[in-house]
Order: C-alpha cells, then sequence, then structure tokens
DNA sequence: CCATACTGACTGACCGGTCAGTCACTGGAG
DNA sequence: CTCCAGTGACTGACCGGTCAGTCAGTATGG
C-alpha cells in the first residue's frame, strides 16, 4: 500500500521509478540498494520516494508484486482456455523464456526472495503467485488423465511440482550467473548459451517432459476409468 | 586462500569460526553480516578474524567451498561405485535431505550465491561442486540405458540436468521460508512440512523419476542396441 | 483579469546509526 | 627481553529516513 500520492504523478514517471527500482534491486540486492542512487537513476529526488513509499521495505514489495503480475500477464496472458497440459506447457514455456530475457530484474526478485533476511517478504510474495499457477497445472494434468493424452498413474501433485521446479529452472539462468553455470555444466556449451541454444534447450526439456507425462506407447495400460 | 595464520589455531577454535560464519552467513545474507557480531559468536575478537583471513569476502569464499566439500562428503560418500541409478537418486537424495535438516546453513550459502551482487562468487563456486556431479549422473543414465533399466530414447544431458534441479529444489525448503511456502503450494499441507511428510515426499519423488526413466512397460520398444 | 491564499509535490542538506578494515597496544610464551 | 598472536577502540565511508522550506499550479474573490 504505496501512499496515494504515486498515483498523482505523471504516468511516465511513476514507470520510470518503478523499472528503475526493479533494475536497482535487482542489480545490487534489496540491501545494497542505495535510495539516493535509486531517486538520481529515476531522475527525481530522494525525498520524492518517500513521498511515494513509506519505507525501502514497502518500495521493494510493491515492485516485487508488479514485476510478478507482468510476468503472470506476459507468461498466461493469451492462453486458450481449452488448452491441454502439452500446449499450456509449449506457451508458459516460451512465453516465460521471452519475459525472463527481455526483464531478468524481475526474475531476480523473485529469487531474492528465497535468501537470507528476505523472509519478511516471502510470505506477502510467495503465496499469491504460485497458487494460481499450481492449481491450473494441476487441472490441466488431471484433464489430461480425463482425456487418455496423460498417463493414468501419474502423480499429479508431484509432477506439478516438477514442472515448475523445471521451468524456475529454465529462467533462472536468464536472470543469475550462478545459474548460468550451473546450466552449462549440465548442457555443455559456454556460460551465457545463446539463444539459438536456449531454443533447443526449451525443446529438448518439453520434449522431456512429454516422455515423462504421455502413457506408455503400449496404449491404454487399462488401470480402470 | 586463506592466510597460513589459520592453521595454526587449535581445531575446535576453527572449527567454531568456520561454523559460526557459516550460520551468520545465512541467517543474516552476505552484505548483513557483522563481522564484530561474527567475533563475538565465534568467542574472539574481531581483529583476530583478520589475522586469519584477509577481507570478508576471502571469509566467505572459504566457508562456502569448506560447506560444499562438507555436503559433498555426508552426500556422495560410501555410495557404491556399481549402484545403479535408481539406487543412486535414492541414496544422494535421502543424504541430502538429512544433511539440509542438519546443516541448512550450508544450503542457504548455496542458494545465496544465485543472487544479486554475489556473481564474484559464482564462478570460483559453481563449478566445482556441478561437475563432478553432472558427469556421474550422465555416467549412471548411460549405464542404465544399456543395462536396459532406463529407456532408451531418454535425453541423458536433459534428464541430468532435471534430477539435479529435483534435487536442488527438494532441499531448498530446509533452507528458505520461500521454498517451503512454494512447496506447501503444490504439495498441500502446512508451510514447514514434517519430517513424516518430508519422507512421504521423498518417497513420491523418487516414485515419479523412475516412472520418468523406466522403458515403457511394453518392455525393449526396440529401438537398436 | 489580477491578487491573494492555499495546496501538496518536490527538494537536498542533515542526522543518527552501522560497519569493514586498521593499528597501537597487551600479555604470555620462550 | 623478544616475538607475535590476539585485542578492541577507532576511523572514515556509507546510507535510510527526516524535515524545513520551495514553488508551480489552482481556486477564490473582487
Amino acid at each position: 500500500m504505496p501512499k496515494g500520492t504515486l498515483d498523482n504523478i505523471a504516468p511516465e514517471k511513476r514507470e520510470r521509478v518503478l523499472r528503475e527500482a526493479a533494475r536497482l534491486f535487482a542489480e545490487k540486492g534489496f540491501a545494497q540498494t542505495d535510495m539516493a542512487q535509486l531517486a538520481q537513476r529515476a531522475g527525481i529526488s530522494k525525498g520524492s520516494i518517500y513521498t511515494y513509499f513509506d519505507s525501502k521495505d514497502e518500495l521493494f514489495l510493491y515492485v516485487s508484486r508488479d514485476g510478478l503480475e507482468r510476468s503472470r500477464a506476459a507468461v498466461w496472458g493469451a492462453l486458450d482456455e481449452g488448452a491441454d497440459i502439452y500446449r499450456t506447457l509449449a506457451h508458459v514455456f516460451r512465453r516465460g523464456l521471452a519475459f525472463a530475457a527481455e526483464y531478468p530484474e524481475y526474475v531476480t526478485l523473485y529469487l531474492a526472495v528465497g535468501t537470507a533476511g528476505m523472509e519478511r517478504f516471502a510470505d506477502e510474495l510467495s503465496r499469491a503467485v504460485e497458487k494460481s499457477t499450481a492449481d491450473t497445472l494441476k487441472a490441466r494434468l488431471r484433464a489430461g488423465i480425463e482425456a487418455g493424452v496423460v498417463r493414468s498413474d501419474l502423480d499429479v501433485e508431484q509432477a506439478a511440482w516438477l514442472l515448475n521446479n523445471t521451468y524456475v529452472m529454465l529462467v533462472a539462468p536468464l536472470a543469475s550467473r550462478h545459474f548460468q553455470l550451473r546450466m552449462a555444466e549440465y548442457l555443455g556449451g559456454e556460460a551465457p548459451l545463446s539463444d539459438a541454444s536456449m531454443e533447443e534447450h526449451l525443446e529438448r526439456t518439453l520434449r522431456l517432459l512429454e516422455g515423462l507425462l504421455r502413457p506408455p506407447v503400449g496404449g491404454g495400460e487399462g488401470r480402470s476409468r
């Protein structure tokens, strides 16, 4: 809940403040971000920031929530309501990768919430994001089972969790040197994977997941229903 | 490369310094860790720390490397050289969970390296850990294919990456509120999962992964070799 | 159309607190 | 007495948050 003043200023200014804040927080980390430097980059005075927000904490919370919302809109938006799990995964993973490539700072923010000293933000931020994603994934997996395109003996909760893990680990390298190196160690190639390599990686990931979900080739397998 | 003096002090003191440093770094985060407080907790003076290490950076690097080594010894140690991929996974995941439960601070340190402002540590730390794990996993997957217990059409690099992702995400909730909440959102239950729940989660995870790796029930599937 | 009053966004110098790293000193062992 | 590991007060840089004051814009009243 930022002060009302944030809504009274020019939209471009508002946008610049939020974007620069996200970038700086991502670049330096929360604690290392200097409010004076942020003010300078955003082209306003330090005092102004404190007319919009009560504290650095509140600013961070607002910027993170805003980023989560942007990300959700970019990733889940325009997805056919009736798409099956495979189309959903392809859509979400592809869009997520594109979003992360353009706005890596928001991915960094997401990862930052998982680290020491940020616990106070976790409750505020974690729930909202994960909940709807989790529910959607589970629902589509169940629908897939119903339709016979997903193996009937699948542990749906576990599978949804694994799918989301994979998504996070797919996107994290765009935002973090550590995850970049880690990925390169497994998939080979140079540390910041080229766009082409990431594209190939995406394809292979989707294929692997499909192998996990599809019913065995033998067909129906016959577990009742 | 800490100063030689670190080797000249009593082993218990050395141990206390390293353990307290790991705990504090994990609790507060690198930047928020106060060297004076660390000195106090370790029962030595601030000046002493600087006779062992040249800087806070060097201390962090040393403590992290040390933690990685402890973790590796605990997780991979005593693993039968000839164990197949399934036994390997069960062993590693179970040991990893136990280690993370007892020393969550080292998990926190690992996660911290992936965040903003820590890039300078990533190159130093990432390579070593991941490399050997990656190679081992890939080798056992290939052996599994050879032996017919792993599906022959498996994308080995991708699968190894996915396995390690799963491991990281399994262990992270022990060290981070954010990952705890995230896991609870997918698997249901209260945020800090009980020991019993974690045990069940581990079993289900292993079963899911086995479903991914095992050849389809129909048998051989016949892709040559 | 002018004059006056009022509003509230905006500014930046300033304060209090924190903290990495230093160094002159101490005390105990040889 | 010498040596040196060990000490902790100190320094200087840094930074979150404050606040007295500015001023552009606007409303009111004549």
